[in-house]
Formats: C-alpha cells, structure tokens, sequence
DNA sequence: GTCTATAAGTAGATAGAC
DNA sequence: GTCTATCTACTTATAGAC
C-alpha cells in the first residue's frame, strides 16, 4: 500500500474522532468526514456500514490503553503505594491517548447515554477508571479524597483542563501545574494512618 | 389568560431546557418541542425568531441564580470563612436551580464553544463560579485544593453526580453523600495555619 | 475500493390565511 | 397567536457502473 493512500478506513478513524471530539458527533456530518478524507460519501459506506459503525469503531480504538491500565490495576493489591502508582500513570496516559479520549467524551454526553452499545462501552470504561482508585473498605470521606486526588491529576495533566485552570488566573505552566496536582493528589489518595498501607 | 394556555413563550423555554439538558441542542428538533407543546413550528417561530434564539433564552433564564451567588461573594472579604460559606450556598444551588443548569451545561458543551454570545455567556458564568474560590495570592498547591473542594461540593450535591457515585460502590444516602462531601471540601479550602483567614 | 446518481427523509425557516 | 403549506438545504443511506 502506497504510504499517501494508505488505509481509508484508518484515516476515517482519525479524522471522524478528530471532528467527533470538536464539535460534537452530531454536528458531524459524513459528508464533512468524507471532504477531508478527499473521497466521497459514498467510499466512506465500504468501509463503515452507518455512521454509528464509524462511532463504534472510534471507541474500539479509543477503549484499549484504558483497559490495559484497568487491567493492571487489577493486578496490585489495593494499598495506598498501589493508588500513587496508579494516579502516575494515569497521568501519563492523560498526556498521551486518553487526552482525546476524554475530550471525546466530553464532547459527546447525549450520544454516549443513549442506547448505543459503544456508548455504554464507553461510559463503563470511564467508571472503572474512578472505581479503581476507591478503597471500598475505607471510610466515605477517604473514598471522595480519593476520588478527589484522581480528578486533581485529570485537571492537572490534561490539556484542556489545564487551560481552563490557566484561564481561572492559576498562574503556572502546564509542567508546574502537572507537579502541583499530584502534590495534592498524593496527599488525598493518602488514606488513614497507614491503615491500608 | 386562562392557566392552561398560559403563555407558550415560557412553556416553550421549560419544554426546550428539558429536552435540550437530556438528549442535546442538536439532537432535539423544534419539531419535537412543538409536539410536546401541543403546537406547531410556526407558533414556536412567532415566540423566537430562530433555534438559536430559544437556546438564548433558555440561557439567561439560567444564568440568573448563578449571577446572584458571584454578586453576593464579590462584596465578602476573601478569608476561608467566606470560602466555607461561598460552598454553602452553592450546595443549596445544586439541589435547586442549579440542578438543570449544570446538566444542560454538560450535555450542550460543543454548541457552548460555539461562536454564539449566548454560549459564551454561559462559560463565562461558570468560570467566574469556580474563580470566586480561588485565593489569587495562596500557593498553587492550595488554590488547587479549594478548586477540588468546590469539586466534591458539586459532587456531593448534583443529583447526577451523586447517582454515579453510588454507581461506583459509594454505599451512602444522598443526603449523607451530601455531608460526607461538605466535609472534604470544608477540610481543602482551608488555607495554610490561617493565613488568609 | 472508489465513483456518480439518487432515494427518502428531516432539518430550520418563511408566506400568508384566519 | 396559531394555523396550513411550502421552500431550501442538508442529512443518512443505497444502487450500480468502473
């Protein structure tokens, strides 16, 4: 395959998530995917049986480095080392594939609720990503502390949070911001007096 | 005017805010709304002179509440007292008007961004809602923990919010998610041995 | 694997009668 | 203030040639 025209389908992928996670997946329409892909309508049809075939497909992509960090986790014993572990590379993976994960998802709500079987896909993944980080023996306030510590990486670590932060007169670069939030982070994901150390 | 023909105008942005915070702006047709007012299209462009002008109006019908809250805290002196109260009331917000807004808020994020002024006006509110927590002079460090202690408040108060934290295996009652929440947060915007207080 | 052509439906919006 | 009827544009999706 010539590297120029290689693998339609692929290229779909990419520029339907790009376009999904900017506007919306209703705003989107095929006819725009296709315009981009410089191909028509039509072509995009081969290899993607409904537009709901092409979100389906996105999400597949989408799903994988969490369930690798999902699966992981379900490795570790659920010590408060384990969570400081877990909180880094979640960070890291936010720097990386899960940025447009997220902004995905963000962008997208109403589909993602409603029937489709992507979409509720989608949705556990998410919910396993925070139920990870629970300690379901520990008291309710150190469970929230937990989840509390998650989304302070999430808002340290991902780029648009980090600019909304930036835009809320934090003044810091993304890098210091990234350091401060796993300060804080640390510090709620510490559960008791090494009661689960 | 009689009560039950009384003034389609208001039932039109009752109706529109419910379908637009549950399925999306641009999933819902005015078609749909006006079958659900028992009307049709026509009579809803002789109350707004387009879609986009019923979302605008639906807008500054929310915006009020939220409004009010950032008045009354720009005229209190910035202490951690005054933080504490500040979540207070938003606590009572979330379980009352604010309920809807922040769903709407949610499910609409991409035509939000959008270049309309309604949806700017919107962003706008919300940012200077989570900024009016923030100590501008405290280290970064505790300007992101008040943030995520306006974070728990909103979690432990937003109905939504709250259900997908039982989803996650929070064994509690909403009302004691509610407390167990206020008591993190209380504990995160607390700055330093008093030093803003 | 990609094209042209087109079907079938729905969207937002308007004209003009009542 | 609400109606019927209609317009234009765009949507998802399909048929069939190359």
């Amino acid at each position: 395959m010539s590297p120029r025209q290689a693998d339609t389908r692929q290229r779909a992928l990419d520029v339907a998530l790009e376009l999904f996670a900017e506007q919306g997946y209703e705003k989107t329409s095929l006819r725009e995917i296709a315009e981009r892909l410089d191909v028509t309508k039509a072509a995009l049809y081969y290899h993607f049986a409904s537009k709901e075939a092409l979100l389906a497909g996105i999400i597949d992509s989408l799903v994988e480095p969490v369930d690798e960090l999902v699966a992981w986790s379900q490795t570790q014993p659920r010590t408060t080392e384990f969570r400081l572990e877990y909180l880094r590379r979640l960070a890291e993976l936010l720097q990386g594939p899960l940025s447009r994960w997220i902004s995905f998802v963000q962008q997208n709500q109403p589909v993602l609720r409603d029937h489709t079987e992507a979409g509720q896909k989608m949705q556990s993944r998410l919910l396993l990503l925070c139920a990870r980080i629970i300690e379901p023996e520990a008291a309710l306030q150190d469970q929230l502390r937990s989840l509390l510590g998650l989304l302070a990486v999430y808002l340290g670590n991902l780029a648009p949070a980090s600019a909304m932060l930036r835009s809320l007169g934090f003044e810091a670069t993304p890098e210091e911001l990234a350091v401060a939030a796993m300060d804080v982070a640390r510090e709620l994901v510490r559960i008791g007096p090494d009661q689960w150390s």
